[in-house]
DNA sequence: GGCAGTCTGTGCAATATTGAACAGAATGGA
DNA sequence: TCCATTCTGTTCAATATTGCACAGACTGCC
């Protein structure tokens, strides 16, 4: 459903190239595991570059719930909503693992890109991240959450996933917790689902405990039970 | 809770302007009522900018069921997201008046903005959308369904709305159905909460059936039932 | 004005979801 | 290695939500 489109990977690797030549002088930034880059309200005008790791984004509500809204591994930007001029962040970013970044204030950003006439890749590769929203925000809407999950987990494997040939292995820890924070529902709720991909083997552990999706089984499946 | 933002507004009116310019050969496109401008998976790659009426975005799950993404109104722009490059319209839009239209190639609009430099504040303004879709997304995952039509029709009314003393007018009017797939609940549903909201005072109908919104109490009610 | 079609308000039974609880498994530190 | 902590799988009653159904109101059209 949500896929990583390659027309943006080919901008994704310019934007890379250009980063970093921007930040070839600077030292990255070491975030340990589940210390935050930022949190919500911080003024901090910067846009992250992942050199290795894995970083997550959670907005929480009034009532203090949370809400998964991404998780970022190597090679991705993040906290790029600093170009909306809004002021202070909306979400807290977090790292799930050791991770090194590459930190570049957000004038400077814009600078690079325009100088490397990235400007029009960057307007395609934001539209890309409005398309995707929209989709999340279309199955948030119209689909219950058995389904939620399955697509959130084809979006993770995909996204993060290394390839096997007739699976994806998703290397990064996810919680229960985290993954009910991104379907929207409760753990208990995540524990069954989880249970049930299992029992239909469309999804595994591997000995590592590596979690493992069968992406044409879950697809299979989740067409059948529109 | 979503706000219009005043600096996006500014980048608005430049990008307005510019888009006058580009198209003021070229006579607007009528679109009458209930009629679609385009519907999921038409690949003709234009931007629209709207000088009367309004539209709606609709995308349909593959159960059918329907989610209502955005009203847009004179002035704004849509049907940008042709400028991901994923080929093909993800949504389908619908005019809910008689509604003029100019229509850009997606190219035209890209060399347009690059000419009168407002690349980077079309960034900035694609940037806040992102940032809207954001807050979205974390209401559908953590806010129960009365506070989300809240806090749905508050967004409506500031981005559509006329300004009254101590009120919003809605002069759109949009059906309970619409308000359901916006929502992401039912309509008897909305029918009751709406109701509520009435008896509640928060909201009532003028004499010419428009929707007032009374954003004070509405605000503080939402916040009264977390 | 009258009629067909759509929209609203409401009730209700069937169903899904939540939230809390608890035991056992896995994990991470000291 | 052991202990404390977090995570998982599971239950269950309370609650919310859906999906109907139907009557009355409104609308637009002829």
């Amino acid at each position: 459903m949500i896929q990583q489109s390659t027309l943006s990977d080919q901008f994704k690797e310019q934007m890379q190239g250009s980063l970093l030549n921007e930040t070839k002088n600077s030292s990255p930034i070491n975030i340990v595991k589940h210390n935050h880059v930022y949190t919500v309200g911080d003024e901090r005008e910067t846009v992250y570059f992942i050199e290795k790791g894995q970083i997550k984004l959670v907005m929480v509500s009034e009532e203090g719930k949370e809400c998964m809204l991404a998780i970022h591994g190597a090679g991705d930007v993040f906290g790029e909503l600093c170009l909306s001029g809004l002021g202070g962040r909306l979400e807290t970013a977090t790292a799930m693992e050791d991770t090194l970044l590459k930190e570049i204030p957000c004038g400077k950003f814009l600078d690079r890109l325009a100088t490397d006439s990235l400007l029009e890749g960057f307007i395609k590769y934001l539209a890309v991240r409005v398309a995707d929203q929209q989709q999340v925000i279309a199955n948030l809407v119209t689909v219950d959450s058995e389904q939620r999950l399955g697509k959130t987990l084809l979006q993770i494997a995909r996204k993060l996933g290394k390839k096997d040939p007739r699976s994806i292995r998703i290397e990064v820890k996810i919680s229960h917790e985290e993954l009910a924070a991104m379907v929207g529902t409760t753990r208990p709720r995540i524990s069954v689902f989880m249970q049930r991909f299992r029992n239909l083997d469309l999804i595994e552990y591997n000995t590592e405990h590596h979690l493992i999706i069968k992406e044409h089984k879950l697809t299979a499946y989740l067409a059948s039970i529109l």
